[in-house]
RNA sequence: GUCCUAGUAGCUCAGUUGGAUAGAGCAACAGCCUUCUAAGCUGUGGGUCGGGGGUUCGAAUCCCUCCUGGGACGCCA
């Protein structure tokens, strides 16, 4: 049976109408015989019929992909199987070797030192992979192991009134690359934003907005006026303490529902608020759900009271804590000797509050690592309260962002803000465009994709705990392992896929395979060469590198693959031309470019990167 | 002081549920655009995996110890 559909199937929204119809590639495919491609599951599945009392899934763990093409393409290491089955490892390695039935993906298999080589037969292999990802799509290397569960994010979470500086980048893009990822999995995914709203700084800004701020002002340079506020109140302060007490009066006429404290706090929530949401359009980044800390005042009470009932809170010098000894860890201060709560009250009341509101599977907590204690705490004292879920609470740490090695610090003003970063990124990549593609259309929607995505991408290229040092150089670097050498590779895919024509016939299938309406098939075999293999392997490690960044809350995981698969694609781009008269050649490669093409996409999007056709 | 965390090439980093010869990028040097996008590709040089012990068939990966950086450790978040 003869499925059809137009592939790709998203039409590009840039594209031009004379472009769409460019895209109009007509697959192929015989769509009973793809099934979920995952070389190591098979073969796991294969072996485990040799092995006594081994199941698929514990060979399926232990298969590994050998540092080189002489070892085979999947390798097992018989080490950890001698122990149970009492017997040499080579010897096990040699006796699969010799006893594994045959398998349409297995060309041969041999035993060295201990391991079971597998080669893998790279015509079938090839012809499966392909017919995959073109089936799937946009889909490809998604799953459902997530349906029915809900996870929520909590990122970014600025601090009203404070400048959105380089900091509070990593929180955003970590926390939205998870949220994709998670979402891919099939999880229903919530993203809350948790603005810091809340505090005495805000008896601060008023008293200092009072005293030498105005409406026009604030309207006009908005952050900006209220950071200059902050700092003046500060200096003037140390010369008048009387400042501090008339701030902390009007903390106090806010949290008592003060009209005129009311209202200009409102103020600064909407004007910080309109320049989050210039960042946040700018970065492609959307919340389901963005509430303040203030939302959790009146819902701290009940945490106490609960805290109460069961006996674990104590009063020490006057504050009430919760002895956390049995878990080596300090005790934790949930009320003030003043009465009022601290953060580890607000952020129980919100977990209860989530927890009743959408009733997660997990809540994720995306902060840097300097948070550690504070959430291993809450955490235990929320299980202490009798919440089994206390358990499914997720705190995601990262490295911290320096300048040159110094800290940041917002008040003495050696801070780098994300809309000064993302404007000279653009405009770096739009001096690029000029220079090498000026006739391209739409230069500036491009270069602001690029251009924000190498931030994102520099982000997320390393591993989140990383500490980072921030230079312009190396931000506005866009050679090498960058988000625009992803992105140009990704172009570069599609510029041979519009180039080849709209309306060719890409049908997928083996030598053999006559197609029913004729169609010349793809013949697999003739991407049999050394560099079309690499692809082709790396093509097939997405999906498991995908769960992999899942289980690790690892977005970098996707980075770097990506990373590996625009390396070996360019190598392919180098050394096989694509566009040749020889019709069976150009549709097996055009293939293997369409499939890139899909993974680069789909990967891409997953850390929220997005994908230009043109650079 | 206690606890957490990081230390891999000159620089930035991969690689750590223990596996085969520790890999990339940047920088340096040498090549490749009359051919599908040179933001690319190829090659060269570059390593006591912080030091020292240990565990074992095997350690960058696990354990102990020391050194260095970062962080946290009661009324900020």
């Amino acid at each position: 049976m003869l499925e059809r559909f137009w592939g790709p199937c998203k039409v590009p929204e840039s594209a031009s109408e004379q472009d769409s119809t460019l895209w109009g590639y007509f697959i192929t495919l015989r769509k009973e015989s793809t099934p979920p491609m995952n070389i190591k599951q098979q073969l796991a599945e294969h072996l485990a019929g040799q092995l006594d009392g081994i199941d698929s899934d514990t060979l399926a763990g232990l298969l590994e992909y050998p540092p080189n093409p002489e070892m085979g393409d999947v390798s097992l290491p018989c080490f950890k199987l001698s122990k149970q089955l009492r017997q040499a490892p080579n010897k096990i390695a040699e006796q699969l070797a010799e006893r594994m039935p045959s398998h349409p993906l297995v060309l041969k298999a041999q035993a060295v030192n201990g391991y079971l080589n597998v080669f893998l037969e790279f015509t079938a292999f090839t012809r499966e992979l392909v017919q995959e990802i073109l089936t799937t799509a946009d889909r490809y290397g998604s799953s459902t192991v997530g349906e029915g569960k809900t996870i929520v994010v909590d990122y970014s979470s600025p601090n009203i009134a404070k400048p959105f500086h380089i900091g509070h980048l990593r929180s955003t893009v970590i926390g939205n690359a998870l949220l994709r990822i998670f979402s891919y999995m099939g999880y229903k995914c919530v993203g809350v934003n948790h603005l810091g709203d809340w505090g005495t700084q805000f008896g601060k800004l008023i008293s200092a907005y009072l005293r030498w701020g105005s409406e026009e002002a604030v309207r006009q340079d908005g952050i900006e006026e209220l950071l200059r506020l902050y700092v003046k109140f500060h200096d003037e302060a140390e010369r008048e303490p009387a400042l501090e007490d008339e701030a902390r009066a009007w903390f106090a006429k806010l949290e008592q529902g003060n009209e005129q404290a009311s209202q200009i706090w409102r103020e600064f929530i909407d004007i910080s608020l309109k320049e989050f949401d210039r960042v946040y359009d700018l970065l492609g980044v959307q919340f389901d759900s963005i509430r303040g800390e203030s939302f959790y005042n009146d819902k701290t009470a009940s945490v106490i009271e609960q805290l109460r009932e069961k006996q674990l809170l104590e009063e020490d010098e006057g504050a009430h804590i919760v002895r956390l000894d049995a878990y080596d860890m300090p005790p934790a201060i949930m009320l003030k000797k003043d009465g009022s709560s601290l953060y580890h009250t607000r952020d129980a009341a919100a977990a209860i509050y989530r927890k009743n509101t959408y009733d997660f599977d997990k809540c994720i907590y995306v902060t840097d690592y300097a948070q550690n204690l504070h959430f291993q705490q809450w955490f235990k004292v929320i299980e202490l309260m009798g919440y089994e879920w206390g358990s499914n609470l997720v705190h995601v740490p990262f490295g911290r962002v320096s300048l040159e090695g110094v800290r940041m610090a917002t008040r003495k003003g050696n801070v780098i803000k994300l809309d000064d970063l993302l404007r000279q990124a653009i405009e770096k990549t739009l001096e690029i465009i000029e220079a090498k593609n000026p006739q391209m259309e739409g230069k500036e929607e491009v270069a602001r994709q690029v251009g924000v995505g190498a931030v994102i991408f520099s982000d997320l290229s390393s591993n989140r705990i990383k500490d980072i040092v921030f230079t312009w150089e190396e931000a506005l670097n866009f050679d090498g392992e960058t988000g625009p050498y992803v992105q140009y590779t990704h172009a570069r895919a599609c510029s041979v896929l519009r180039k080849a024509g709209g309306g060719e016939r890409l049908a997928i299938g083996g030598a053999n395979a006559a197609d029913a309406a004729g169609t010349a098939t793809v013949a697999a075999e003739l991407l049999n060469d050394d560099v079309s293999q690499l692809v082709m392997k790396q093509l097939a490690m997405f999906p498991e590198k995908v769960t992999q960044a899942m289980e690790k809350y690892e977005p970098s995981i996707v980075s770097r693959y990506l990373i590996d698969l625009a390396q070996s694609f360019n190598r392919f781009y180098h050394d096989c031309p694509i566009l040749v008269d020889d019709a069976k050649l150009r549709s097996a490669r055009l293939a293997l470019v369409e499939s890139v093409r899909i993974t680069m996409s789909n990967g891409l999007r997953l850390i929220g990167l997005e994908t230009p056709e043109r650079i």
